[in-house]
DNA sequence: TAATTAACGCAACCAAGTTGCAATAAATAT
DNA sequence: ATATTTATTGCAACTTGGTTGCGTTAATTA
């Protein structure tokens, strides 16, 4: 038998079955204090005496589903996160490029029209960019 | 003390200390007969009977230092290899997005002028574009 | 407070890719 | 042709990001 349950943390709102656990909690609370995207490896190290490394995977596994992140390969094949903007469990809507920063290894996302334009003769269903380079901050 | 070799593989000529060894005309061979990108998991497949995955590892590694093989991570962030256009162990000129069909699989270098504008405030070096979505052949 | 079951921790596992080292075989010198 | 040099190879062991199975724990509901 599914139940439903509506879980509010902070401003954020959950439908689906998802409790409100601690270990939710504090990946959640990583990606409030921080806007940029975040490996799951560095969450690994930063939340390692707090959780197990597979309850980290798979509550990101969850959360993606959910549509509150998204996921993306980054410089080395490495799994990272970042914050969804308007996207549920039932559609994700926030297909875009990724920006890393080859100095300081930051991670942000890009805006939308930054995409790669059609291919001929062919259907692009994804689209994953990665672009390497200077950040704002390192740039300049 | 270094000493220089002229290597001629059917048309291609390589400057450096590359010997013409089974390995290398094994690992060329299959990028011949197949013009688009070739995983090193499919390659380490193909020719498990033949030589050592680590060589196989190596010997791509040497290719792509030679300028006659570029690599980017495809799909589940594995290494693809394809062959240059016009490079050299001096300089990879040839930084473009690739496509990989969903449905086939097959992987192909897509032309450079597909690629990202530029983002403002931020000095772009790499661009790691991989499109996902249907071929020519599976598309239609 | 008790019952239900999603979520957790742990240990073992998987697989792509790497490393060290002794043996082999291209290329060069004689 | 043969000996010498050393780049390349095979093998086994390792590294590491990520996954799986299962018994236990704790969030939610009755
Ligand atoms: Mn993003
Ligand atoms: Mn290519
Ligand atoms: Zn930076
Ligand atoms: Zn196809």
């Amino acid at each position: 038998m599914i139940f439903f349950s509506s879980i509010y943390l902070g401003y954020i709102c959950f439908m689906g079955v998802l409790r409100k656990t601690k270990s939710v909690k504090l990946l959640l609370s990583e990606f409030e204090k921080q806007s940029t995207a975040i490996s799951a490896i560095t969450l690994i190290e930063r939340l390692q005496s707090k959780m197990n490394k597979t309850t980290i995977y798979r509550v990101l596994e969850k959360l993606e589903d959910d549509g509150f992140l998204h996921s993306f390969l980054g410089k080395n094949g490495y799994k990272w996160y970042a914050k969804c903007t308007n996207c549920s469990s039932a559609e994700h809507h926030d297909v875009h490029p990724h920006f890393q920063c080859t100095d300081c290894g930051k991670v942000d996302c890009l805006s939308k029209d930054a995409l790669i334009p059609n291919i001929p003769n062919r259907k692009v269903d994804v689209s994953r960019v990665v672009l390497q380079g200077k950040c704002e901050d390192c740039f300049t």
